[in-house]
DNA sequence: TTGACAAATCGGAACATCCCGATATTATGG
DNA sequence: CCATAATATCGGGATGTTCCGATTTGTCAA
């Protein structure tokens, strides 16, 4: 028994960073912010509104993502645009989606 | 203004559940493991020695992930095979592999 | 310039997670 | 029955995360 097929196993030191990316995107307003992003850019405000949320904390989850290289931030005047820099996460988000619905189920 | 097509968004709870289940597997070595399992079944020691990680470790990570449903055990004698029992794990590992790699890169 | 708004930052309290050593539990072999 | 191996559980110290009120910075409009 114990078939000897050689596991092909991605290294620690990137799962250890795909564990990081993953416990950024772990927080049901983020998810929100994502899949609101992944239609278009929104303003603090407007994200912070979406989740119900006052609108420094969103600024906060917002900036945690920017750090991880998630999104892409742009001023234009009193107000700032976030959208989506990296274009896995479109892909994870459909995983989301698949397992728990994207909107009426 | 600004385009009034209406978002699809997955509601709240549900991206609480999508949040802790994220979280579940936001860590290298429970990421290892269920790399591993998505091959097939293991035993806690396996699973540890392949993490590099004393078993009773390995044994929080895998009653962690049992208790999200992730996981199936089955005893066998003085051993315990853990293995996979929520599908939806292969999709979202395919996705982390596409962004940081399935082995030799 | 002043007042108001959008966004960001700071400090801290509450809570969760991670890792570890020590101890239990269960099954096997002798 | 006894020693040992495989797994599970417990308690605690360190660290990280989440949330919030208060404050700060930058921009616009009157």
């Amino acid at each position: 028994m114990s078939a000897k097929t050689k596991l092909r196993l991605t290294n620690m030191e990137a799962l250890g960073q795909a564990a990081e990316c993953l416990r950024t995107l772990a927080h049901a307003h983020r998810l929100r912010m994502v899949q609101m992003m992944l239609q278009g850019r929104y303003t603090v405000g407007e994200l912070a509104e979406a989740c119900e949320i006052p609108s420094h904390m969103a600024s906060e989850h917002l900036r945690l993502m920017q750090r991880s290289g998630f999104l892409a931030a742009r001023k234009e005047g009193r107000f700032v645009y976030y959208s989506i820099a990296e274009p896995h996460l479109a892909s994870i988000m459909t995983c989301v989606e698949a397992r728990f619905g994207s909107g009426k189920d």
